[in-house]
RNA sequence: GGGCGUUUAGCUCAGCUGGUUCAGAGCAUCUGCCUUACAAGCAGAGGGUCGGCGGUUCGAAUCCGUCAACGCCCACCA
């Protein structure tokens, strides 16, 4: 047959990915083996492929093609998540470029267009998936918001809320102004920022009659001013009277002002206790409060208390009984309560009210200070605002409680072992999840409010169904008559992950149908493949739901990818521009060679550093095994050739190689070190395979092969390609498929990758390893002496010649018409050594006698020194009698070897000169 | 503020329970080759007092302490 000299990928990926799913070769059913099963972390529904799910689903397709070589049944089951709050952002964004806002739409309507983006964007990150090769059981794809998937979501909710594990309250949570959402904790990211920090004036306030606008402590102290002293009271006057001085980073809170807090401990602010201070530019009075909470150290130990919004003024407030003033609008602007700067966006607010604070000289000053503001992680530029809201919550101790053990204990291990102490600091301090979003785009919460008088409390059931709502409704005292119509659902959505964590039951269905056969053959499942930066986001509530609901682990290993960066270590960003198209990759270097790329630089869990050289590495690569096997498909077979001796003893050598490899790649295997693995094998197929075992076996130009070696060499590179499938599958295809004419709907896919003794001859591979360097001690010197190949050269061994019984490799490698044992080598000879053995080369009158001698002088320098640090060794008492017998022996003989080879190069030298 | 991790060749990393697989691998570099599978290649070579200091030990990249740099996670310091 004819072939390119180079690989071409284009052509053969879309044929074999075709081929293998016409033939069903992603597919499983439960059947009598034993299971493996992945499931894909689901990417957003209308997100695009980048590099972080390729690294994640190489490793997957990587896992699951090995677990199929293996004999197990492997299923790895694809799909989309609704992602809520970045998909509803989507389109309300691409709506609003239409010019049509969201508020301006019911919620049917908008869903609707939220479902058509939905139908039009979605799943194309699945099909891109394909191209990298993904053996996923494409039957099985789900979405998160499909009917299944919808049914269980509520199912769950239902029936976390009649075990008592779900509840609606009045809580400070982090709020989206963009969103105009709640969000978890999980889902607020902290940034640095340069900020300022504000010193505002809040003056005394003056008692009203009868003393006249005197304030009680001018009534009742004569405390001198100033502060400069260490522990003495600082206190603050002007022409107007006395003032404290609050830092604050937010001025635009003041009018939400109830307090101001003081530490009991203070002795700088002991003079305000029991005082009235004036709010800046408000002008309300507000009580000074104590509290040991303030930071007696931090600014002036004065704290401003706004309890509606700021999480820790509020737990103030709630202490100390105040009222809360909520100054902003659900979209950040202020409010009416405000009373100031009505409608204006809280940070233009921040800006004004600076400067209006300077002009009515209530401003002390202004300083630099590194804040940490909490951002949406959707939303990358909208700051989160505490807000005071009803939202449901899911209790959290529970799932903590019967999630922490299987983890720490290694029942269900995870690889890099230091995420469970991360897993563990979560867990032990585990909060309340807040699971509602005021969103649309999502499952709705199956809670319904009943009619109330005005004022009085809201009465609700929950229910899978409005019918089974009414029912439950009429058991409520008032309420026997109610109809469908008088309940009103709540608005509110449920936070995405309340469906993602259950996705690992739910793909089977486990939810609406427990105990289902696919479930239990399938369930646990074996390995997830994700990023550490949804440990608590998913893999912890996964794990949670799955001993909730199925009693048991969701999957017994997970292995942690690290973070795509750059080569210069810089997290792979669109804004950076830094993040290249996976396709385009794909397109250029095909996807064998991007997957090789991938998996070259990552070791698990650390950061991997994606360059494209490696995938240029990895085309290279490609083409390596494309060229390999046009040599040998290239040969001509005679049968009526007898092995010659080079050939015989190369097979045996590369048959022991193959299985030490095969074994090596067990293990690496076992231990999730996927780029060790592949980086044997790309050895053992370039280093030993190419350069050595083909070398050795290839017949000379234009002779023919006997028929031993060349099935021989069929068989190993069948093996070959075989492991280096899963890491490679389409070229290993494309090859296995030409090694011989295979059946209708064969596939390397479904063959084996064990088909290795256990057990192979290490004293053969050590003989070979010591041939190897004898070859190159020849090849050195004809490169240094400029003697082509085809020039036929003697070898002398000087002494014993142990690897004799490879005459036949070393001198077809090296190219020598005779090999002789020596006593003492012949004048005009280059030599080298290999262990104890000296081999020399007569070179007559190329020999260059002042180059060989310095060379051996060389080193003998090198010798006498290693000598000297040995004998140093053995000649200390408490070396010889503490350490092991062992290691005084190897000692003894390092002394040994180094005397007998500093002898023979004397000796040598001494002839030369 | 707490916790975790990293630091070994120019780059990316491997070196588990201290001693011949202890200083390694791949890439990059340098030298010589268009040798009839492959120049996306072949053959050969150079390159590191294992972050600093101190300790334990007969012996330390490996164990302990300490310092430094970098990274990540968690935490309510306005």
């Amino acid at each position: 047959m004819e072939l390119a000299s180079k690989y071409n990928p284009t052509d053969v990926e879309g044929k074999w990915y075709q081929y293998w799913l016409d033939n069903k070769l992603f597919h499983s059913e439960p059947d009598g083996r034993e299971p493996y099963t992945v499931v894909i972390p689901p990417p957003n529904v209308t997100g695009v492929l980048h590099m972080g799910h390729m690294l994640n689903n190489t490793i997957q397709d990587i896992l699951v093609r090995r677990a199929r070589m293996l004999g197990k049944n492997a299923c790895w089951v694809p799909g989309t998540d609704h992602a809520s709050i970045a998909t509803e952002a989507k389109v309300v964004k691409k709506l609003a470029e239409q010019g049509i806002k969201k508020s301006d739409l019911t919620r049917e309507e908008f869903l609707k267009h939220a479902w058509e983006w939905t139908d039009e964007h979605g799943g194309i990150i699945l099909k891109q998936l394909r191209k990298l090769g993904a053996s996923c059981d494409w039957d099985r794809t789900a979405f998160t918001m499909d009917e299944k998937r919808s049914a269980s979501v509520i199912k769950v909710f239902v029936d976390l809320y009649n075990k008592g594990l779900i509840y609606r309250g009045l809580r400070m949570v982090n709020w989206d102004p963009k969103a105009q959402t709640a969000l978890s904790n999980e889902e607020v990211i902290y940034k640095e920022e340069k900020s300022k920090l504000y010193y505002l004036k809040y003056y005394v306030a003056p008692l009203s009659s009868p003393q006249g606008g005197k304030t009680p402590f001018e009534l009742s102290e004569s405390l001198p001013l100033g502060g400069d002293q260490e522990g003495a009271p600082v206190i603050h006057k002007d022409e107007k009277g006395y003032y404290a001085v609050v830092a604050t980073t937010r001025p635009e809170t003041i009018m939400g002002d109830t307090a101001m807090c003081i530490n009991p401990k203070d002795p700088k602010n002991t003079w305000l206790k029991g005082q009235k201070v004036i709010v800046p530019l408000v002008g309300r009075e507000i009580p000074v409060i104590e509290d040991r909470y303030v930071d007696i150290e931090f600014g002036t130990g004065c704290l401003k208390v706004t309890p509606a919004h700021d999480t820790n003024d509020y737990m103030l407030g709630k202490k100390h009984n105040l009222e809360t003033i909520d100054i902003f609008n659900p979209d950040g602007t202020l409010s009416e309560e405000a009373g100031l700067y009505v409608g204006k966006d809280r940070m233009e607010v921040r800006r004004l009210i600076a400067k209006d604070l300077e002009a009515a000289g209530l401003l002390e000053k202004v300083e630099d200070y590194d804040n940490k503001v909490g951002y949406s992680e959707r939303n990358a530029d909208t700051a989160v605002e505490p807000r005071l809201c009803m939202q449901w919550f899911l209790r959290m101790q529970h799932f903590a409680d019967i999630a922490l053990p299987p983890v720490m204990n290694d029942e269900l291990k995870f690889y890099p072992a230091k995420y469970k102490t991360t897993y563990n600091n979560w867990l032990e301090n585990i909060q309340d999840w807040c699971i509602s979003r005021q969103l649309w785009w999502g499952h709705r919460i199956p809670a319904y409010f009943l009619p109330t008088a005005e004022g009085s409390e809201e009465t609700f059931v929950v229910a899978e169904t409005i019918e089974e709502a009414v029912a439950l409704a009429r058991k409520i005292e008032g309420y026997e008559n109610i109809t469908a119509a008088e309940l009103r659902q709540d608005e509110d959505a449920l936070d995405t992950w309340f469906s993602s964590w259950l996705w690992p039951i739910s793909l089977f269905d486990g939810i609406n149908n427990p105990d289902n056969a696919e479930l239990n053959y399938y369930y646990p499942t074996s390995d997830l493949v994700t990023g550490p930066d949804i440990i608590f986001f998913w893999v912890a509530r996964m794990i949670m739901a799955g001993y909730e609901y199925k009693g048991d682990m969701p999957f017994k290993n997970v292995y942690f990818t690290g973070i795509v960066r750059d080569k210069l270590g810089r997290k792979m960003s669109k804004s950076l521009g830094n993040s290249p198209d996976p396709l385009d990759l794909i397109a250029q270097y095909g996807a064998d060679g991007v997957r090789m790329g991938m998996m070259l630089c990552a070791p698990a869990g650390n950061d991997i550093l994606f360059d494209d050289a490696l995938c240029e590495q990895g085309r290279n690569f490609n083409n390596k095994i494309w060229n390999a096997f046009r040599l040998v498909k290239g040969w001509n077979v005679d049968a009526t050739i007898a092995q010659p001796e080079a050939a015989r003893l190369g097979c045996q050598w590369f048959d022991a190689m193959l299985t030490k490899t095969a074994l090596e790649v067990d293990d690496l295997m076992s231990k999730y070190r996927l780029s060790e693995a592949l980086m044997a094998i790309y050895r053992l197929f370039w280093d030993e395979f190419s350069s050595w075992y083909l070398e050795i076996v290839k017949p000379a130009y234009g002779c023919a092969i006997d028929k031993q070696t060349y099935d021989a060499t069929l068989h190993y590179f069948d093996a070959l390609l075989r492991l280096l499938h899963p890491f490679m599958p389409f070229i290993t295809e494309e090859l296995w498929q030409a090694i011989e004419e295979r059946k209708p709907g064969e596939s390397i896919m479904t063959q084996s990758v064990k088909i290795f003794a256990d057990k192979y001859d290490e004293q053969l591979i050590a003989d070979i390893e010591t041939v190897k360097s004898i070859i190159s001690g020849v090849r050195t010197i004809r490169l240094q002496k400029n003697i082509a190949q085809k020039e036929a050269l003697s070898l002398e061994v000087v002494g014993n010649h142990a690897v004799a019984t490879y005459n036949a490799i070393i001198e077809k490698m090296a190219n020598l018409e005779a090999i002789n044992v020596v006593e003492a080598k012949s004048e005009g000879t280059s030599s080298f050594m290999v262990g104890t053995t000296e081999y020399a080369v007569p070179l007559g009158s190329l020999i260059d006698v002042e180059a060989e001698v310095a060379k051996l002088q060389a080193e003998l320098t090198y010798l006498e020194g290693f000598l000297n640090s040995v004998m140093k060794k053995l000649s200390n008492e408490r070396f010889v009698s503490n350490a092991p017998e062992a290691v005084v022996a190897a000692e003894r003989k390092k002394q040994a070897d180094a005397e007998s080879k500093i002898a023979a190069i004397k000796e040598s030298l001494s002839k030369l000169k």
